[in-house]
DNA sequence: CGACAGTTTGATGTGTTTCAATGGCCGTGG
DNA sequence: CCACGGCCATTGAAACACATCAAACTGTCG
């Protein structure tokens, strides 16, 4: 970035919506059968001891473009996603945005240690999440040491995430960045799709380009070399096929620009 | 970063040193003494406990450059810092290095849940620190849940240090760059000196460009700028007085350019 | 004193941003 | 059904901020 500061496109419209709906009737399937429990935090338990989190636990739902939490608030509850995407970001003043993450199903967030969320998360696409009160899950890590061990576990796995990410938006060329980013996501989707090399795409090129420390342009044109180089396909643009996932390996890390 | 790339300059002298060298019958203070105890994972003890670490951990010194290990090492220990400070980085193949964080003394480092180190750790100056095996920790984590929720309350504040990072290196102009550098790093000297504006940089420019996502040039660059706006004062190259904090702290957030 | 490493400053180049315009898709409404 | 408007993605042209290349300067150490 540099130069000449842009507003942030994210969906303004979004935005000053109620923070959030609780549907806690709502919760057709218990925890027992929730498929991706082995992902989650859940998976210190075994399943006939879900109950003691299952009873903590409310379900909630957001739509496309939904706030969860801002940068700064109180930092009361923390979230299981289940369903859909989270993008995660900071602001600057100006409104310049950087997309921390996207949180994919699994994915913990809202813990903080000093009671006030560090980021702001939104629905990309529609979400399904568990809620948890902050204080509820503190009684549940005294009572329960593997849940915090679980827990430790994620944020270190979070943390090399963020210094992966740090590596690429200090030194890679846009280049590199826009392959990382898609080697990085079918990697992360792949329990979704059945083939590793068609990822549907659940967030915009502005997005990517927040995420990325790029401009949309940037994105959409590296998009397109990509596509020109036949490496990738892309049948529509949120559609991507890798069609050589070897050269895209070699162009993320640095290998012949093209 | 982009365009041509250029070959990390880091101290190729201090690579393929041996690992470290261990002093485990130098400690002259015990635990009980340490003057830094408040600031690290062992404050979850009580001065009368700090026996079952105690017991656990060797002592260990690095000179100037030498390397604590390695990313992709087997993550067989982990470490405390007691004195000095710590580079922590990441190499692409072709030598570009992005600085993910320095280490200063209560900074806990080289935890993994993969058994391997996810960054690279080398001495900026002279270090002293506290080695604990991977497994002991565990067996104290079990043992003393204390620890493990104080290892996480520490993981949970480096990824929020990490988020702020990632915001600065994709969305930040260089100004603002070393603008917030300097105030952050200010902010976590504070206990070593009496005048929070007088600060004394323990890293090269080249550290500071690699951390910053820069090239030497344009960090030196800016500090001249921002000692001609009168806003610090460069006695020597590593010895920085904030004069002007509140402008310092305007153009960190984006203020108008200098 | 000379060698060296780190820092600073200057001149030049260029890749990404910025500015601008077009095209595609979709939901809405005449 | 088609026209319209909005949003997103794409593409082109131009500007410019930072990288690159180059050289001078500083302090330190042998």
């Amino acid at each position: 970035m540099g130069y000449e500061r842009r507003e942030a496109t994210g969906d303004s419209t979004s935005l000053h919506l109620p923070l959030y709906k609780t549907e806690p009737a709502l919760r057709p399937n218990g925890c027992a059968q929730c498929e991706i429990r082995h992902l989650t935090i859940c998976s210190a338990f075994e399943s006939n001891q879900v109950g003691h989190i299952e009873q903590l636990m409310n379900r909630r739902e957001l739509s496309e473009g939904q706030s969860l939490f801002e940068e700064e608030g109180d930092a009361q509850y923390a979230y299981n996603l289940i369903e859909g995407t989270i993008r995660l970001y900071k602001l600057l003043p100006d409104g310049r945005r950087q997309i921390t993450g996207f949180a994919l199903p699994g994915d913990f967030l809202g813990l903080s240690s000093h009671g006030h969320y560090a980021y702001s998360a939104e629905a990309v696409s529609g979400a399904v999440l568990c809620r948890f009160k902050g204080a509820d899950l503190q009684r549940l890590f005294r009572n329960f040491p593997m849940i915090e061990h679980r827990v430790l576990s994620m944020a270190n796995d979070e943390l090399a995430a963020a210094q992966d990410q740090m590596l690429l938006l200090g030194r890679k060329t846009p280049m590199e960045k826009v392959s990382s980013f898609l080697l990085t996501l079918s990697a992360r989707l792949v329990r979704n799709t059945r083939n590793h090399d068609e990822l549907t795409l659940p967030m915009t090129r502005n997005d990517i380009a927040d995420f990325l420390g790029l401009t949309v342009e940037t994105v959409s044109r590296t998009f397109s070399k990509l596509r020109s180089a036949g490496i990738i396909a892309l049948p529509t643009p949120d559609h991507v096929r890798i069609s050589d996932r070897p050269r895209l390996m070699a162009v993320a890390s640095g290998g012949p620009a093209i």
